[in-house]
DNA sequence: CCACAGGACGGCT
DNA sequence: AGCCGTCCTGTG
């Protein structure tokens, strides 16, 4: 654990905003100077804009480099993904320009599925509320810059809350399906390493047995985390609610067929359905 | 007081 | 297979 910066140039698929506020992560904060900072497996980063660079600094176990490089996903190209998705239609086209600065993150298996299972019929500020006292009870700290910090407990870490004590941390009904599923994977009932491995079915299908998560988790899980499978396109209220607009047109916007959903982003999107989902949902929910 | 929020689950038909 | 009531908690 060291102090480290790294740098690169301010690049048109890089906006701090985008990637932090679009959904897909729960750990990052606005800063007054209008910098994020976040804890990522036992990272504590700062990332700010500046001139013509984003620069990276903070406490990382490893090279700030490989991490942020990993992290961010930098060694995927985005523009090109934004050009192939652009040419399907005008609307597409406007939530990219909107949204251009969206980048999926390699967020860690375990959290991820625990933050997504607390996601569940929840809103953002409560989520991060839970996470963060997740944290702060059962997580490492990390002090930097005379601040506390707290990693994101492991399993095993997380093991030691019983059903009870989570339901003091605010998780409400979500309590029990958090215990069971730290206890399938501490036991490694699920394998989330074996997992990373297996096609996008057969991984959907196992994460689907663990308590708490459902469709719409799974995907999540699929896109946001280090399985960073583009495919899959995690429909909510918001999706639904675009993909009739733009598509479908039903008066009833909740009588829409999730599968008509899926099957028309496949056709339209294809293999790059979450990252149009991402751009889509951004577009939609910020107007 | 009530509605609702970025779903999952269980019971029912 | 689809439909629907219920589930904690915070906020308006």
């Amino acid at each position: 654990m060291k102090e480290q910066y790294y740098q690169i140039p301010k690049i048109d698929t890089f906006c701090l905003e985008h990637i932090f506020e679009c959904g897909q992560c729960f750990r990052w904060n606005k800063e007054k100077d209008g910098s994020y900072t976040g804890v990522f497996k036992n990272n504590v980063l700062n990332v700010k804009e500046e001139n013509n660079k984003i620069i990276f600094h903070g406490v990382c176990q490893g090279n700030i480099k490989e991490i942020v490089t990993e992290y961010f996903d930098l060694n995927r190209n985005y523009e090109e993904m934004q050009k192939k998705l652009s040419t399907i239609d005008e609307n597409v086209k406007k939530s990219i320009l909107y949204g251009r600065g969206i980048r999926l993150l390699n967020q860690e298996l375990w959290e991820t599925i625990i933050s997504f299972i607390i996601s569940a019929n929840n809103n953002i500020p409560r989520i991060k509320g839970i996470i963060e006292r997740i944290s702060k009870q059962y997580g490492k700290l990390i002090k930097w810059n005379n601040k506390e910090y707290y990693t994101f407990p492991t399993a095993q870490e997380l093991s030691k809350a019983t059903v009870e004590d989570l339901r003091k941390l605010g998780l409400g009904f979500r309590d029990k399906r958090v215990y069971e599923t730290t206890k399938i994977i501490l036991t490694e009932q699920v394998n989330l390493d074996k997992l990373k491995q297996e096609d996008t079915e057969k991984v959907r299908d196992t994460l689907l047995t663990l308590p708490g998560v459902g469709p719409k988790v799974a995907d999540c899980i699929l896109l946001f985390s280090t399985l960073k499978r583009l495919e899959v396109f995690p429909i909510d209220v918001w999706v639904r609610r675009v993909m009739n607009e733009l598509y479908i047109h039903n008066p009833k916007e909740e009588k829409v067929n999730k599968k008509e959903i899926e099957k028309l982003a496949k056709q339209k999107y294809g293999n790059l359905a979450g990252i149009a989902q991402q751009y889509l949902f951004y577009w939609k929910r910020e107007a």
